[in-house]
DNA sequence: GCCTTCGTGAAAGAAATTTACATTTCAGTG
DNA sequence: CACTGAAATGTAAATTTCTTTCACGAAGGC
């Protein structure tokens, strides 16, 4: 999938140039592209009034290897026109077009975040994780704080001591009890909260590492032992939430996704004791997200 | 083409539920969807190491008329989704592979959850946000648990009194303590905990409203006065963390967006006296997020 | 007018997909 | 613990689809 060329420019440009027939079928494929991608070479040939043979090498003429791979392309592309043009939406109601809004911008912020992650920051922090004997996740302010939790949930599920704080003088007074082989995560989007920042300073002092998720080049970044940076560029439209939380999630997603395939055995056996911890509480034995 | 069924989601969603062998067909492809599209049947065959057989019988399985057609909703699925996931990636790292599977399952359920999303439940919602004196958020479980203050948190910042409670115990005792004007507001991915029916039911005695955000045709559903109610296929990988909450976040961002709308000099006021309140904070005095 | 070149379809050939059937596996039962 | 039946799987044949070859005919240059 070196270069991926438009198929349907492709056909447009060529139009004219090609042989008669072949432009027939080029016609009849511009005509019905949204059919076309169902349809079969003979059916194509039928429909266009030429031969099968003249459809193959109208695609050789287009430049791919045969029908195949013409019709894989034409797929593709004719996929990605309909999602511009909105395929069955119906952006009626008020709260459709803020359905649209929001999880558009969600959507964009994680790519942009996708964007930025460092793969080597992420394999370091998955390195300390998964060889952590207990992680204590430190988060400031509502947002922070909810993700904080968040990233011990995940981790408590994979075996590992996990714990959030939210209160500078517990952090502080928790990370004072570290020691090493023990784990601070320091979660904080301006990265500059000084209970952050005395927080990993003391848990260093007993030799505990700490990774942070903040902004990139922020002072929390500087501190600790493996910074994952990331700058979400805050929407200025009040009315809508930010999506910067969200993205933190999913990075905390990928950290877990990581520290779980480190160690696939353990993790197997500690979901199924949750879940089965769990087990008598629900009337469904039906396969279900682990504690809700 | 009729309805278009996200082939993509499809795998997730049965994933678990599958003949073994038609799992690992599964599994193959999921790891290499960008690849898979130009793969014929005996090749992935051949590298999920079974039959060509289980392979057409996999794509049945999975609603398809055959091979063919299933090769045709895949490509679709896979260049839309590389639409969103901005082209194809480079995986060569396994954390580049980590974060292009666990983003891209998360682009695919905000997808999937935005479909469901009906829009007259959504303005229910919202009216009934925007009208209310008092939000409580219910949620019982690391997961919902979170959702809830995550919830009570975007609301709290538009000028709602707005907590959230975990605890099944001080949730029926605060359930008693509402009265008309006041909202409830449960989440509960599967639906049934007892905690929240009994919240819902005693807040009802005393005239108070409720909205639920959980599973479709859930008992919670029924209980309240309006229900989100949303499928999220369980990705059974265990070593990937699940995207539903994600999605009820997103879902709660939009409720937050819609509410705002509602009532914007109010909201604005309030976010102004947040921000005031928070610079002291900090040293950094340009547009920061709000409460980090 | 004849030769060359290009475009075309028919049909043979190759490749891939689908179906039918036999074998294996596994859960439940006596 | 063997037996039974249903479900899952692989093998191989049948079918369909795609690709290539070849021969014919038309258009244009010498």
């Amino acid at each position: 999938m070196n270069k991926v060329i438009d198929i349907i420019l492709q056909m447009r440009r060529l139009d004219g140039e090609l042989p008669k027939r072949e432009q027939r079928v080029a016609d009849f494929v511009l005509a019905n592209l949204e059919q076309a991608a169902y349809l079969r070479q003979s059916e194509i040939a039928r429909a266009a009034g030429v031969s099968d043979a003249t459809v193959n090498r109208f695609c050789i003429s287009l430049g791919c290897e045969g029908f195949r791979d013409f019709k894989i392309r034409l797929t593709q592309s004719v996929a990605v026109s309909l999602q511009y043009l909105g395929g069955p939406g119906n952006d009626n109601s008020v709260s459709d077009q803020l359905v649209v809004q929001v999880f558009g911008a969600l959507v964009d912020t994680l790519n942009l975040v996708r964007q930025q992650l460092d793969s080597e920051a992420i394999e370091a922090a998955i390195d300390l994780l998964a060889g952590a004997r207990r992680i204590a996740f430190f988060g400031v302010g509502g947002g922070s704080a909810n993700v904080a939790r968040e990233g011990a949930n995940r981790f408590f599920r994979l075996g590992v001591p996990a714990e959030a704080h939210a209160d500078g003088y517990f952090q502080r007074m928790l990370a004072s009890t570290l020691d090493k082989g023990d784990l601070v995560f320091a979660i904080s989007q301006s990265g500059s909260p000084a209970e952050l920042l005395d927080s990993v300073a003391i848990a260093k002092q007993y030799g505990v590492k700490s990774i942070s998720l903040t902004k990139r080049g922020s002072e929390l970044a500087h501190a600790t032992d493996v910074a994952i940076e990331i700058d979400i560029p805050e929407d200025h439209d009040i009315y809508k939430p930010s999506a910067s939380r969200l993205a933190y999630i999913a990075i905390i997603d990928v950290l877990a996704a990581g520290t779980a395939r480190r160690r696939p055995e353990q993790v197997k056996e500690y979901l199924r004791r949750i879940r089965t911890s769990l087990v008598p509480l629900s009337s469904d034995p039906g396969p279900k997200p682990i504690g809700d």
